[in-house]
DNA sequence: CATGAATGAGAATTCATTCAT
DNA sequence: AATGAATGAATTCTCATTCAT
């Protein structure tokens, strides 16, 4: 692969050292239970995760999960949080170099956004905020936040310098970038969010990818 | 409004009469837990429902709630299946009325899927399946059955149409039903099932649709 | 077999017919109720047996059941009463033929009254009294009435006649037939009533059978 | 009496004090409970006994209850273990002392067998055997375990020794012992069991334990 | 900070019994 | 007689939270 049309910023070690101070020699306390919080929470769902799991999960008494966090909504919120500050890649930005072919980038940006955005983690986060959108309205805040706005930031500045440059003619490139991300979400981003079976395989992201750019281009191609 | 390009099929007055010799008070046990169950479900979601809020909602004891379902989830699965079956709305069909305006008809197809995905059952019901999709694997199949399926089917009839007709130059059209689908749940229906702000009035709404129907042009116009 | 020392009396086909005008073609729903009851009570206890579980057995409703019997109590002790007696076989005679050998006919009576003693429906009346004792204490008199007395007059009358033939030298005959009962559910009797594994084989039951017979010349041989 | 041809163990004392700093309201709450549910247990069987009445006698909590065991199973077989090892008083040896009388030995034996197994904890643990037969089936290798054996084993011994002594003629030791015990069961014992009316004074004790002696002698002496 | 026993409210479910049809 | 829906009390068990050690 000659070009690197877009740049995926990794956020996964973040979260290695956030207090070096604080563990023994593994890690701390605090983020064993934060990392065994967010595993059941994002298999089981809030409700049906109780503290006592997430203790024995952690390796802690149940009372040292009321020493790091007030109650069981304060852990939710606080796991919510950082998962979503730490492990939600986003499409942030688009590589300015010269790119030979645009319908190219154009494919590889939606197969990066489709490949995120089906990441269990990913997908798990979503489902947690639709799932607890009443009982915590702040999680889609959040989950917009770190998930959504950098990538449409980072497609519509793209799409901006495209339109500088004549190679698209775009007026509202903030409506680009959503639909752009919309339509990125035919079928397979769709699906997977429901549990429905659907083929993952980079091929078959490839084909909606293609789909995307295609239909993009059509739209907007001088 | 003088051309009514699609045609609604409106089924919320089924449920209205079930039994038409009961008064309200009085509409079969059965009726009135499941209907109890439902609007406790939509709000709260499985887990925070309890059989006894059910039975205090629907007026009958909490026994009762075992002699027409066999448990929670029996009556939970039953609550969907109805729900999904009577209550969701679709576009199933678009009419074959002579169309003087191809943009119009797409507009307002894209209006009222719009409209009735943003609807509140749909909304609940869509939040359900996702946040219960690993406990509840089939409740997806019943919601793409009775909720996305014939959308899809009318929608690719319809362009089927206009392609043999010359109108638009469509060579699969199950996935440009796909794809005015998808880019018709663009800000809006998104936004709605994640609880964010958004707004949903019908020129907002009208806006999003025109923007699909031109860009759905700029994809197949001839 | 030339000699038969001993009569069994069958009783199983007592209970074949007992309200011959009853039942419409096959037994009467009373008998019907009965014999479900029986099976369910036998298997699991009074307490883990629901009347629903009775209904259903027996094939009528829950409130057929209450046209029958005035509750559960009154069903439980109807079915005891009638299967002690009707089921409870017991050794009530011994032949007066000529025995020409007194140690076989004591060790064929000691080898029916294990045989009748471990059968399942003797072994399931006894665990019944035996657990419900202390809620229903006239079991007990009931299956002492139709399964224990008789066996124990008739080995008294038996040995009674041995004695005045001057064959046993038996002052106190029921006694004697006590002894002789206790010391036939020596092993075999003893551990099928607590479920501990045993050989009930005949071959088996004929040993301990001898070791009665033997030891009880011992005792009583003149 | 100037001797003791047997020696009793008891064992009773044993879980007297078992924390010698408590008083008695303040006894460990797992010893509370234990306690309460035998004695509940005991009474009202296992189907019969509620963990609330349980845990209201043993002035805790319901949730306590789970705190200590894991369900109602586990608790039922704790306290059933306990109660075995602890409480169930054995024949455990004869004494080897000279002994003038063979007779008067055998008499106060079974004499103490008989005393020994009419006790209400006795009687209170063989019926709970017995009723719960079907659904656990450990108990009774509890009992046989604790209870049976030793008695077995003691006697078994004794009895060779007699027979190397020349005192008795008993090829089996082990056979013996098992008929001495049953044969000890008679009337009293057998009665107690089914909660029929029956004479446990020491003196009707003492008229079976004299006739065990007898009908023992005659089968077994020189 | 860490622990885990203790709590009491509430969860799902069962059950004997009644009663209108 | 027969039915089976309705009931409400009772059952087992879970859970978030507290607090003495």
């Amino acid at each position: 692969m000659q070009e690197q049309p877009f740049h995926e910023t990794m956020t996964k070690t973040e979260q290695t050292a956030p207090s070096p101070f604080r563990s023994r020699g593994t890690s701390s306390k605090y983020e064993r239970i934060l990392q065994s919080a967010g595993q059941l929470f994002l298999q089981q769902g809030y409700e049906r995760t109780s503290m006592s799991q997430i203790a024995h999960l952690a390796g802690v008494s149940k009372g040292s999960l009321y020493n790091h966090f007030e109650n069981k909504a304060g852990l939710f919120t606080a796991f919510f949080e950082e998962r979503s500050r730490t492990r939600l890649n986003t499409l942030k930005s688009v590589s300015q170099a010269p790119q030979p072919d645009l319908r190219t980038a154009l494919r590889q940006a939606s197969a990066t956004i489709i490949t995120l955005m089906i990441d269990p983690e990913a997908i798990g986060l979503y489902r947690i905020v639709v799932a607890e959108a009443n009982e915590f309205p702040n999680l889609a805040d959040t989950l917009w936040h770190y998930g959504v706005s950098r990538t449409l930031t980072g497609l519509a500045e793209w799409f901006a310098e495209k339109h500088a440059a004549g190679q698209l003619v775009i007026e509202d490139s903030d409506l680009a970038a959503e639909q752009f991300l919309t339509m990125s979400q035919t079928r397979i981003i769709h699906r997977t969010r429901l549990s429905l079976p659907v083929d993952t395989s980079p091929a078959s992201i490839d084909e909606v990818a293609s789909m995307v750019a295609d239909s993009f281009l059509r739209m907007y191609a001088p």
